[in-house]
DNA sequence: CTACGAACCTGCCTGC
DNA sequence: TGCAGGCAGGTTCGTA
């Protein structure tokens, strides 16, 4: 997917098309997602007016005027646009809310994505164990070194634990790590507050700078508006396996945790 | 509780 | 050119 920046960054580019249109109509072509779309959703939301967009961890929040919502992850190939031209519906587009005004279209090859219709956002099965947002106050040093005092877990794994915090996706753990300077394999009970602090605050940077600059862009990912991110120029670690550290020359270690690819210099991180 | 593998899918790249 | 195998940004679920 599509990590918290890109997330954000679909947010932002179909927000100000969306609030305060009425959906028109609603074509599903295909409701196998990740979890099946509900049966006749289309009639639900018809008429119905889009009161706001917002976005809590990975999942995009359309917020209706009956007071229900539609949640949207877009899992790991998904995008959503919006279309005012009358584009066709090329392959892998999933389903589509017409509104006055334009389309909001839901492409997706792989279909780990979804989409949800619920009454609640906080009580959303898929919602309400989530951990915090790193991008607010409340997440900092002491909040992870609290969470962590008793968890043997490689602290990769820990800060990718959505019961933690939300939105640090693979690419983003293993470069918040490197600049952290924090091995990815050392447990999290191991590491001290200081360098919770560290951590914390190079998460932080490292997904506001990948907000910033639109999102990282991968094979099929595309923003909201159609453009290219261009994130990828600036990563450390991630994809670099064997190239040298850009700190100290070494070359760059390529281990498994959990299935997923970590990147880190043995030098640099301990 | 943790850890791990499988599962959901398609596309792309590598190597034979 | 074709085909098999491995890989990919996420997340849940079942089993040990």
């Amino acid at each position: 997917m599509p990590e918290l920046p890109e997330v954000e960054t679909t947010c932002r580019g179909i927000k100000p098309f969306v609030e305060q249109q009425t959906i028109v109509d609603m074509n599903v072509w295909q409701s196998k997602l990740r979890w099946p779309i509900p049966d006749n959703l289309a009639l639900t939301v018809k008429n119905q007016t889009m009161r706001s967009v917002s976005r809590r961890g990975k999942y995009i929040i359309i917020e209706l005027s009956n007071h229900h919502y539609l949640i949207i992850h877009l899992g790991m190939s998904g995008n959503l646009r919006v279309l005012t031209d009358g584009q066709p519906r090329r392959k892998h587009d999933h389903w589509q809310i017409i509104f006055t005004g334009g389309v909001l279209r839901y492409h997706d090859p792989r279909r780990f994505g979804s989409l949800h219709y619920s009454s609640s956002i906080e009580r959303h099965p898929l919602l309400a164990s989530l951990g915090i947002e790193p991008l607010t106050d409340t997440f900092d040093g002491d909040y992870l070194y609290r969470c962590s005092r008793n968890k043997s877990q490689a602290v990769k794994g820990f800060i990718m634990d959505s019961k933690i915090t939300v939105g640090v996706g693979n690419i983003y753990a293993n470069e918040s790590l490197f600049l952290a300077g924090i091995s990815p394999i050392r447990p999290a009970k191991k590491i001290s507050i200081e360098r919770y602090r560290q951590l914390a605050t190079h998460i932080k940077q490292v997904l506001e700078r990948a907000i910033e600059q639109g999102g990282t862009t991968l094979r099929d990912y595309v923003n909201s508006d159609g453009d290219q991110g261009y994130f990828q120029q600036t990563l450390n670690v991630y994809g670099r396996a064997e190239l040298p550290c850009v700190n100290c020359v070494r070359p760059l270690k390529l281990i498994k945790q959990n299935q997923r690819a970590t990147v880190y210099c043995t030098h640099c991180q301990r």
